[in-house]
DNA sequence: TTGACAAACGAACATTTGTTTGATACAAAC
DNA sequence: GTTTGTATCAAACAAATGTTCGTTTGTCAA
């Protein structure tokens, strides 16, 4: 009673295992056979579910990686629904969907890496995460600030505001060997509250107050 | 009376253009064949100067990437000799040294996507990277930076921050290909200037000021 | 001339690569 | 039963892969 949805297993074992492996060595580090045997599949599988090696890759982008991204953008969406909130909240909220809106902490490190490989070397992948997910995260984040900010911050100046927050939630997602190699730490559950807990109140700190603009 | 410095041609043409092309299109996708086609050397020139293609790869971090890193810790160094600075300077002459310390923009380019991938997938390279230059700049970093912040500030609150300064200047040189997407922007000198202007106050707004921590 | 050495060369090695083909199994529809 | 369509399978394909081998070339020293 409680699978009705299993359009074909081999085809989602497909998509499964070549997210894994894909986000663990790359497009071109992976074969076929590769995915295949770890999905249990055959060889001929990918070609005939997906047509091509490089199909494959794509269909995890749009069927695994952007349905998991809108879910952050649903949790923005959410915050906008409730009424007017502090810039406190925004910072904090789209920080804690990076770092905690996961089904667990494999989830959260495929999906990193794979938009890291993807910003590594820009491909077909990438403009579907730009117009799908990264563009609507600025609209909204840039919306959800504006009522905070003093009237001379320029759009130029939000704009690049917002790249500094955003990308320091990426980068302690997918810097991750680098940061464990500096701190020691493990990226633990108590480590992951601290990174939020940083990244909120150093980009809070760093929020325009205008009045200080020139040269 | 210009060339004294030539020690093996072909050699050198093979760490250049394996530079260029494991930048381009990483490790994996870049074969042996297009490297030495591309540096107008023989098939067999790879293994016979560097062992292996992967030798190869570690051969352009060590004798290329590194070199050029080591430029950036020097920077640094300069700084802290010619007495006590201010935390501006501090910041802004490590955002400076990331964004024009090198050649030409090409170089610049090459330069941040060989790290990136590598942090992408960690390696022996990235060992290397951490040792001998991540670590370093962050122990010059927080050297310079210590006498400008309140005394309550704790070393594990610097060392975040730190992260927060760099991981913006890796970001904007890197995630290129999305900040151009998102902004129309091209990297022109006036967008560079724009940029390190911006990093620079930005973190210096974000700099600890204590006594507002609890929780 | 001879010897020694580093470099480049041609050619081949055995694997691995992505993809294709044709046959087979199996279900539901007519 | 027959037909139809979907999925799996074995087998092979040509092409590309990293690496190795033996030879040749050029150069400097004895």
């Amino acid at each position: 009673m409680t699978q009705p949805p299993q359009p074909d297993p081999t085809r989602e074992r497909l998509l499964d295992e070549a997210e894994r492996l894909f986000a663990d060595k790359g497009f071109a580090g992976v074969s076929v056979r590769e995915i295949t045997a770890a999905a249990e599949a055959h060889l001929s599988a990918v070609n005939y579910h997906f047509g091509s090696k490089r199909n494959l890759y794509l269909a995890v982008f749009r069927e695994r990686w952007l349905p998991r991204a809108r879910r952050i953008l649903e949790r923005l969406d959410q915050l906008e629904a409730q009424g007017p909130v502090g810039p406190a909240d925004v910072v904090r909220t789209i920080t804690e969907a990076f770092f905690a809106g996961f089904a667990d902490d494999a989830e959260r490190q495929r999906h990193h890496q794979l938009i890291h490989r993807e910003m590594c070397q820009p491909g077909e992948a990438l403009e579907l995460i730009v117009e799908e997910v990264t563009r609507p995260i600025f609209l909204r984040f840039r919306r959800l600030l504006l009522p905070h900010l003093p009237p001379g911050v320029s759009d130029q100046e939000v704009t690049l505001y917002i790249f500094s927050v955003i990308c320091q939630v990426l980068f302690f997602n997918f810097g991750r060997p680098m940061v464990t190699a500096l701190t020691g730490r493990t990226y633990d559950e108590q480590f992951r509250r601290l990174l939020v807990e940083h990244i909120t109140r150093f980009s809070l700190r760093a929020l325009p107050r205008g009045g200080e603009e020139d040269s």
